[in-house]
DNA sequence: GACAGGATAACGAACGTTCGGTATTGTTTG
DNA sequence: CAAACAATACCGAACGTTCGTTATCCTGTC
């Protein structure tokens, strides 16, 4: 293999955060190229489908990301349902580096979306919200009650980061996010 | 005056509804001028400061709608605090079109946003959550409660915006305004 | 005839994209 | 073990298009 001299890693995580920042069309390839290091005609060599491929790529990153850091530990019943919330927090305050960050939910989803990005977005929020719903399960909520909850709470993550965006309070993430837990844990000392 | 085509109220909410729903780069002069049916070179008779002056024309526009009906009702002392509260939920809900419209100061924070645009997001977000804080005194909370609720209402005002645009869930905003007025309405009953 | 509102036409710059080419690395073959 | 071929990684230069913007001109109205 010729020399990389950007891995394929660092190279997704790099226009990852481009597009979280500044969103769909406000990523220019030329912007893409200053960030990445890497000519405009080489990046169509490492993404053939061009910008629309490189939206879709970032977003997939995501999905794996929230599915390692989120999804997985959310289910995992050999650690106690305290421990997988107090867990996620901790992840999801470093993948939105405690609220500085933006999401991709929310900057991909502006205006006319192609249809196959917007289905992963999709398909990230409803695995997110089913694992949210599993844990609310397990600590003793019934199913609606669950997914109310956890609905609630993707609704305070997006809400917090667009609040601490427009506001530049940088301790708003991290406040409501250690608030969550805190709920969390007095509904399970009360059952 | 010579003919107008279209007038400067009707012409401002059609560019402040583009910027709404594309952002500020999405948003382009050619689209603009579809949407209004004033010519490019016409758009520019109507906004001397061009894109970035149109930007900031329909943030003063958001600011004085938000004012008249929302921060004005909030404060107005002459109705019960139910009444108010109850009153501004519906009048966000037409402003948000049943949570299906996006927030500008959501799409309007994202990527490097002029100074004077970002203060008047600023702004709109200082004066509704003072407002808020307000009222919420008004019912019975100290300072330091009245303005996390009053933050933690503009949280799920704008996540459950940004949920129901990833998730196409037509009734998301609408259940959670009305929930949050239930919960209003029950700490009102409790003191 | 001054002037405001609008349209035509064009501007340079930036957009996303493509093509031809050049090293460098891997793989085959005699 | 080389020579030959193929594949990979990258770049320079240009493509046609669209971007935001502007200069000029026409058309009504006071």
């Amino acid at each position: 293999m010729a020399q990389l001299i950007i891995e394929d890693n660092a190279l997704t995580i790099a226009v990852f955060e481009t597009f979280r920042k500044h969103g769909y069309e406000g990523t220019t390839i030329a912007l893409l190229s200053k960030v990445t290091g890497l000519k405009k005609s080489s990046l169509y060599h490492r993404f053939p489908e061009g910008k629309a491929g490189m939206a879709k790529t970032v977003a997939t990153y995501m999905q794996t990301q929230i599915q390692q850091g989120v999804i997985m530990p959310l289910l995992n019943k050999a650690i106690a349902p305290e421990e997988r919330f107090k867990q996620i927090i901790t992840t999801l305050q470093v993948f939105y580096a405690d609220g500085t960050k933006s999401c991709l939910l929310n900057v991909l989803s502006l205006g006319d979306v192609a249809p196959d990005l917007k289905q992963v977005l999709n398909t990230i929020y409803d695995t997110f919200l089913y694992a949210l719903e599993k844990l609310a399960q397990e600590i003793g909520m019934d199913s609606h009650e669950a997914k109310l909850w956890a609905e609630r709470f993707l609704i305070f993550l997006q809400g917090a980061l667009v609040i601490q965006r427009v506001t530049k309070n940088d301790e708003m993430f991290t406040l409501q996010m250690q608030d969550q837990q805190k709920q969390f844990n007095q509904f399970l000392n009360k059952s």
